[in-house]
DNA sequence: GTCGTGTTCAACCATGTGGTTGACAACGTT
DNA sequence: AACGTTGTCAACCACATGGTTGAACACGAC
């Protein structure tokens, strides 16, 4: 409960029986016997997982008779699109400032003003796949 | 070392202190002091934190004087973003059958294929590479 | 060499996580 | 009412995780 949404997703996420359930969902909505069926875990695990999903916002339960179906929400997926690109962006703009820097260090060493210059550009590597 | 790759980035993720050490890796190489600063952890946790991102494979580390900056791999956004499409249009295309199937549900014996007619609300934009 | 800085290793601790078994609630069928 | 299905709750266990402190290692500077 204490955990933004991008870190209940990204837990959620990171166990591999619920990225199963989740590609499971995908093709659609399924029950929690369902979901528990082609793997070798107690449907009360399947149900914990479930549940992780659901307080991450993954999926939702709906009500049908004795069975609550899961459905997958679209929503999330966009939420990590949206963090991806982010800092896919970040990369790519530092990549910019770097050429420009590469672009304009020839000359001009201009010690200028007393700047703080808390970050300092890191003359590594060039390299970028 | 247990889980697969897909997993370890995910719970690499799943930590907001990592993410945003991410975050300023996306600006630009930085060491395990520099990362430390703004974090009210000791130096020792972030390193920690630092190897799970590295054993993850979202970051690299190089060798300069006594620091080891870290690097941001930039292919694991690439490695996230495929599962991301991927399971996106696995939803889309569910929800394409389901058009199909509601379309030739109707009582009528004789199936005029015209009207498609979108059932479902669409979640947003389609393909980008 | 000695010193200082940066980083990691080791031991330890509290809490979280993933799994089990067993009991129980909710609901449709007979 | 009794029954079988479906799902969850509770207690428990082994182990991973995130944090600490303290010592040790690696390297440049003095």
């Amino acid at each position: 409960m204490s955990a933004d949404a991008l870190s209940s997703v990204f837990r959620a996420l990171a166990d591999p029986t619920r990225r199963d359930m989740v590609a499971m969902l995908a093709d659609g909505d399924a029950t929690v016997t369902e979901l528990a069926r082609p793997h070798d875990l107690t449907v009360q695990a399947i149900s914990k997982h479930l549940k992780v999903l659901e307080d991450a916002g993954v999926v939702s339960r709906s009500r049908d008779a004795q069975t609550r179906p899961a459905h997958l929400e679209a929503e999330v997926f966009d939420l990590l699109t949206v963090w991806l690109e982010r800092h896919r962006q970040r990369l790519e703009e530092r990549y910019r400032r770097l050429d420009e820097v590469l672009a304009t260090l020839p000359e001009d060493p201009l010690p200028t003003e007393t700047s703080p210059a808390a970050h300092h550009p890191d003359p590594d590597d060039g390299a970028r796949p």
